[in-house]
DNA sequence: CATCTCAGTTGTATTACATCA
DNA sequence: ACTGATGTAATACAACTGAGA
């Protein structure tokens, strides 16, 4: 959004990678959610697991403490063990089961049992070079195909379902700012017509007074350069030349004319503009 | 029926800021 | 007045859910 809030964005990123040796270690760290996020716990942990032996769930390797220096290789996954039914973590993990060959499931951590009872999700960053990857393939295409998605995620060294969540996640991002950007244009076209109509209100009123005028005082034509040569036409109520004998109101009038009626909208009238 | 996308929601991490000792 | 700890609101974003195509 602001650019403060960017800053601190690619801020958390940059803690993935200069946090060291404490990445993972403990709260705090976004390295935690990077490196160890996919260390679910307690009775979801126990879920979790079922899951993977169910589907071959695939787990790239993982170490704990200091992360590799290539940042692809930390893998930034893990098991969302709260708010997921059985139906949906199926579903969810349908492209992964399908195309891929998993390793044995055997690289959680000992500390796993870090936040056993605590039933919190840990939150995953992707890491810089992830982001920046997938933001380059979405300029390519905004979807992907189960291809796409699958050289995408492997070369991520992430799941697939990471990959679809992360293209879901950035059409929608891109959807709402084209919306503002739309809402924005449409606000300031709101104004700029709001204030055409007060001027066109005013000069009507202007007009108005010219018309009704009793014709014993003509200095009020004075005001109007062309409005001796000029009348209002009472169906319409546009300026028409009275000298002129061209009939054509639009030249006429155009000193006056500043924005002509949309024909579209008064369609429906019997007494048409194109009738004067 | 399986799969995909989308809109809406949830949960976590992070930051800025205010308050207090 | 300055400083560090603490709490809180706001925000970003990964992930989830359910509906519809």
């Amino acid at each position: 959004m602001c650019e403060k809030q960017r800053h601190r964005a690619s801020k958390t990123i940059n803690m993935v990678h200069e946090d060291g040796l404490s990445l993972g270690l403990g709260y705090g760290g976004e390295g935690a959610t990077t490196t160890e996020s996919k260390l679910s716990s307690d009775g979801h942990h126990q879920k979790q697991q079922d899951l993977q032996f169910k589907h071959c769930y695939y787990e790239p390797s993982l170490t704990l403490g200091r992360p590799s220096d290539d940042s692809n290789s930390v893998v930034s996954s893990f098991s969302n063990g709260v708010n997921t039914s059985a139906p949906a973590a199926v579903k969810r993990e349908r492209d992964d089961v399908a195309s891929e060959e998993r390793p044995a499931v055997s690289s959680r951590v000992s500390d796993e049992d870090e936040d056993v009872g605590t039933g919190v999700r840990k939150k995953l960053r992707l890491t810089k070079e992830q982001s920046a990857m997938l933001e380059d393939s979405f300029k390519e295409h905004s979807t992907l195909n189960p291809k796409q998605k699958q050289a995408l995620a492997k070369q991520l060294n992430l799941r697939p379902r990471q990959v679809e969540v992360w293209f879901q996640n950035r059409r929608a991002r891109t959807k709402l700012k084209q919306t503002e950007m739309d809402c924005e244009i449409l606000k300031r076209c709101c104004e700029n017509l709001t204030d055409e109509n007060r001027r066109l209100q005013k000069e009507l009123q202007e007009l108005k007074k010219i018309k009704y005028a009793p014709s014993s005082t003509p200095p009020i034509y004075m005001q109007f350069p062309a409005a001796a040569t000029l009348s209002v036409c009472p169906s319409c109520e546009r300026m028409i030349s009275s000298t002129g004998g061209s009939g054509d109101n639009t030249k006429a009038a155009a000193p006056f004319l500043i924005a002509p009626k949309p024909t579209h909208l008064y369609g429906s009238f019997t007494n048409s503009p194109a009738a004067c």
